[in-house]
DNA sequence: TCATTTATGCTCAATCTGAGCATTGTGCCG
DNA sequence: CGGCACAATGCTCAGATTGAGCATAAATGA
C-alpha cells in the first residue's frame, strides 16, 4: 500500500516502513497541601548512577487505544486510579532523546494525568517531588523567585555573546517574551518556552547528557535535573495544565470530595504559581457555580471555620465549561 | 535498557521494544476567498477505488526533529511553504486506522499547517476543499445549517436506543454538551467530540471502513468522507485552530501580505464557522493593535473602499499575545 | 476577655462587551 | 449630474465584568 504519486507520498497510516520505537511517558499530578507534585522513579542514569525520571513504559499493542494502554498500565503498576488523562505531545527529538537506538527513530508520546492521592509513594522507587523542585523559577507564589537574579544574568550573557548580532537581537526579544526581561511581563503559561531557552542557552545539565553532573550550584539556580529529557516534558505538562484550569473546570480532579474555597485557591495557585485575589476568586467561584455547599465546616485550625463545598458535577453539562482566570495580586508570602 | 522494576517498568525513551509503524499526517489549512480549505490528496481506497484523504508520508529518521521532518517533506513535495506548523494529536487508535499491519502498533502523529497560497492546487491528484464539505453542521455562517435537522434526529434515537437507560441518559447529555441538543449552546471549538459522537453514533461511513460507499444521502447529511480516519484528523485540525485564534495572531499566516479589515473578520468567520459584530471585530482588532494601516485602499468593488492593513509583526514581541474573542452576532447570510 | 486569625460579605470605580445608530466615500443608474 | 445602494468607518450607551479594598463574622489561644 506504500505508494508514492505525483509528488505526494500518500502512504496508508497503517503500513510504514521504518518502523520506530515509541514510549509513553506520564507527568501524573496532585496537588496536596497546597503544593504541587509529580510521582517520579528512579532510573538507571546516563552518566551516573541513578537518576529521577518519569514513569515511562512501552507502548503495549495489546490496548485499543494509546490513553487506555496508559492508563491500564499506569494504574497497574501504581495502584494510582488515574482521572483525568489527557494527550501532551509527542517528543520526537533525535538530539534530545537520551539515547539513540542504532537507527530505529525514537518517539515519546507524553500524557498528563490528575490524580487525587498519593497512596503510590509507598511504593519503591516511586516518590513525589515538588514540581517547583525541577522548575524552581516557576514559583512566584512568594514573589519573585530568587534563582531568577542568576538566571537572567546568564541569559543575558548568552544572548550578547550571539556571533551575528542579528541573531542577538532575537535572542532578546525571545528573553523578553519568555522571562520577562527588558519590561515584559511573566506570562504563566510559557513554562515550556522558557525551558526551551535555558536549554538551549546552555544552561541545563541534560544537554549535554550530564544530567547527573550538575554541580550543587546550577541545581540551586536552575533546579534539579531529571533523566533523559524528562524535564521537558514535564515544563510541557505544566504549561498545558496552566492553560486548561482557566478554561475547564480540571483543578477539582486534584482535590478531594470536600473542600474548603481556599484549599481549592491554594491548589490553583499552586499549579499556576502565581497568587489571587482571594475574595475575587470566591466571587468567581460562586458566579460560575462550580461548587455547592455541604453542611460541613472546618474546625480546629486558627480563625473562623471554613465551610466545605463540593464540586458540582452538573458543570461538567454547562457550557460553556468553565474554568478559573487568573488575575495575580499584591499578596505575596 | 529495558528494565522492570519494582512495579515500574523504567525504559529509556531511546530504546523500546515493540517499534511500530509511523506516520505524519498533515492538515493544510488555507483561507481563499472567505472560505476556509484544506489540502487533500486522492487515495487509494479500502473498500472502493479512490478516496479523498489528507497527505500523509512516513516519519523520515533523517531529520532531526517531527516539525523539520514533515515541513521538509511537505515542502518539497507540494511546492508549499509551510508558515505556522503545529503539532496537533497522536493518533494510535488500533480499530480505527485503515487496517492493521500485522502485529505492528500503527501511530498516525498529525500536524497543523497554515499557508497563505494555494499554488500547489496545480499539483496533480491534491486539491484544496472547503473543509465544510467534510464537516458540514459546522459551518453556522449562514445561520444553523439544514443538515442539523437530520443529525439531531438520528443522534436522538440512538440515544434512546441505548438498552441501558444510565446509557442512554449519558448520551443524551453528551448529545447537549456537543450539539446543544435539548437546550444547550453551541460550541464551536467542540468539533472534535461532535464528530466522535457521529462516529459513536454510526453516522460516519468511515466507522465501517466504507467511506467509498456511503451513500449520496448520507453524504448531504454527515458530509464527504475520507479515507483511513482522516476526518477525525482534520476535525481536530479545526478544533483546536477555532481555540487557538482566540488567543494567538494566527490567522495572520492565513492572510496576503496587505487586507482589509473585513477580509480579516472574514478569514476569521471562515475558521469559526460563526459570524462576528463587524463594528466590535474592528474595534477588538483596533485595541490590541494587531494591524497598521498602509496608505492604500481597495478599490473597484461596491461601497466605499477600504483601508488596506497588514499584520505588525511587532505584537508578536508583545504581552499577552493577542487573538480573537469570538462573540456571535446575528447577522446571517 | 481580648488579640489574632481566617472566612465571608459588600462596595466601587474602571474597563470591557454587546448592540445599534450615524456618517462618509464609492460605483452605478437613470 | 443627482440620487441610490453599498460598504467602511466613527461613535454612543447600557449592562456586565474586573481589580481592589473595606468591613464584619466566627473561631482559637493567651
Amino acid at each position: 500500500m506504500t505508494r508514492a504519486q505525483d509528488g505526494f507520498a500518500v502512504e496508508a497510516a497503517g503500513a510504514l516502513p521504518n518502523p520506530s520505537a515509541v514510549g509513553l511517558v506520564a507527568v501524573i499530578v496532585a496537588a496536596t497541601d497546597g503544593e504541587p507534585r509529580a510521582l517520579t522513579v528512579r532510573v538507571p542514569g546516563q552518566a551516573t548512577g541513578r537518576e529521577t525520571g518519569l514513569p515511562a513504559g512501552p507502548l503495549v499493542p495489546e490496548h485499543p487505544t494509546l490513553e487506555r494502554g496508559l492508563r491500564a498500565w499506569v494504574e497497574r503498576q501504581t495502584q494510582q486510579r488515574l482521572g483525568y488523562v489527557e494527550q501532551l505531545y509527542t517528543f520526537g527529538d533525535r538530539d534530545r532523546q537520551g539515547d539513540d537506538s542504532g537507527g530505529l527513530h525514537s518517539l515519546s508520546v507524553a500524557y498528563l494525568a490528575l490524580v487525587r492521592e498519593m497512596r503510590s509513594a509507598a511504593l519503591a522507587e516511586a516518590s513525589w517531588h515538588n514540581w517547583y523542585a525541577f522548575l524552581p523559577w516557576e514559583d512566584w507564589r512568594a514573589g519573585r523567585p530568587a534563582t531568577l537574579d542568576g538566571i537572567e544574568a546568564k541569559l543575558l550573557a548568552w544572548a550578547a555573546g550571539a556571533s551575528d548580532p542579528k541573531v542577538g537581537r532575537r535572542r532578546e526579544d525571545r528573553l523578553g517574551l519568555t522571562f520577562g526581561i527588558g519590561g515584559g511581563a511573566w506570562n504563566e503559561e510559557r513554562v515550556l518556552e522558557r525551558y526551551e531557552l535555558l536549554f538551549e542557552a546552555g544552561l541545563i545539565p541534560e544537554a549535554q547528557g550530564q544530567a547527573g553532573e550538575a554541580r550543587v550550584a546550577d541545581i540551586a539556580t536552575t533546579g534539579r535535573p531529571m533523566a533523559f529529557d524528562h524535564r521537558r516534558v514535564l515544563a510541557t505538562a505544566i504549561g498545558r495544565l496552566r492553560g486548561k484550569i482557566k478554561y475547564r473546570p480540571v483543578v477539582f480532579e486534584l482535590m478531594p470530595p470536600t473542600f474548603t474555597l481556599f484549599q481549592l485557591q491554594r491548589t490553583v495557585e499552586a499549579l499556576s504559581g502565581a497568587n489571587l485575589h482571594k475574595q475575587n476568586f470566591r466571587r468567581l467561584v460562586a458566579q460560575q457555580g462550580l461548587v455547592e455547599e455541604t453542611d460541613e465546616v472546618t474546625s480546629g485550625a486558627a480563625g473562623r471555620p471554613a465551610r466545605l463545598v463540593r464540586f458540582r458535577r452538573e458543570v461538567l453539562l454547562e457550557r460553556p465549561a468553565p474554568g478559573f482566570r487568573l488575575t495575580p495580586s499584591r499578596r505575596s508570602s
